[in-house]
DNA sequence: CAAGACTCCTGACGGC
DNA sequence: TGCCGTCAGGAGTCTT
């Protein structure tokens, strides 16, 4: 699924076959994935406009125009990008013709992806927390950003506003390598628990962009239309029943806020709750 | 404020 | 073989 590293690697792709590029015109086959304005608006808006950049925030790809509007993109599940001249896809929900003669085609078999052209980002980001690679981020922010508040940390790691970009996969890998449980209370997370953290997930996410993110189905791929490679180094995601690589014990599966969730018995001990007695 | 339920979607997969 | 139910998951919305 699109995380952080999916979403840079496509990005990376995309921006030198799109920068420079003007729009010719624009197809949308799929109304719900333009998200705002309305369709029409978007047609017309995107037409005659060129390229001037291209970067992410969290999981959402922005693509500033020569108006200085942007036209927000976002993956969800099964987006996927392409700039090629012609496209054989049952699932193209919108095209953007370019005048070089190919075209940005937007193709999304689940339907969740959205694209938005929008004047201010604000008008379609939703609050964000910090990039977890930008040097905002180190032991001491995540010490304090985890005492500020009483929440397990799986559902914290996917909260877009408390930091921004790690999905279901790599909340769990980055978890596992920190030795914290993800039913584990964010206020009861010791500071040099939460510095390892901090390392887990910057080493996680870097290396999962160098690797091109995961592709574990025929989901994701990159513009260029590769598999990324990471999921060969998953410890514990999609890792049920098999044997911990660091430790040996069982990996683990629980269903934590509706989310697939996965963690080594050994190198994740469970919280103790408070006033549960020890056993005998 | 925290957390669970529900919704949007459809391909893949298990069971019979 | 084929039908059917279930699952997966990002994120917004609504309840508890």
């Amino acid at each position: 699924m699109p995380e952080l590293p999916e979403v840079e690697t496509v990005v990376r792709q995309l921006r030198p076959d799109l920068i420079g590029r003007t729009v010719t015109d624009v197809e949308v086959s799929w109304p719900r994935t333009v998200a705002r304005p309305g369709l029409r608006a978007f047609r017309e808006g995107l037409r005659g406009r060129r390229f001037e950049g291209a970067w992410r925030r969290a999981k959402y790809l922005v693509f500033d125009l020569d108006d200085g509007r942007h036209l927000v993109g976002h993956l969800r599940m099964t987006g996927r990008f392409y700039v090629q001249r012609t496209l054989d896809d049952a699932w193209i929900r919108a095209r953007l013709g370019l005048d070089d003669g190919r075209s940005l085609f937007f193709v999304d078999v689940r339907k969740f992806g959205r694209l938005a052209l929008v004047r201010e980002l604000d008008e379609i980001l939703p609050p964000l927390g910090p990039e977890p690679l930008s040097e905002a981020i180190d032991g001491a922010w995540m010490r304090a950003a985890l005492r500020s508040r009483r929440r397990m940390l799986k559902p914290l790691l996917l909260d877009q506003s408390f930091l921004a970009g790690l999905g279901n996969i790599y909340a769990d890998e980055a978890l596992h390598r920190a030795g914290l449980h993800p039913l584990r209370l964010s206020d009861r997370v010791p500071g040099p628990r939460a510095d390892a953290l901090v390392t887990a997930i910057r080493d996680v996410l870097a290396r999962a962009i160098e690797q091109q993110g995961s592709s574990f189905d025929t989901f994701y791929r990159t513009p260029a239309g590769q598999p990324g490679n990471y999921q060969e180094e998953f410890r514990v995601y999609g890792r049920e029943g098999l044997p911990c690589s660091t430790c040996g014990r069982l990996i683990r599966r629980i269903v934590v806020g509706q989310r697939g969730t996965h963690f080594c018995t050994g190198c994740q001990p469970a919280p103790r709750r408070r006033g549960s007695t020890r056993p005998r």
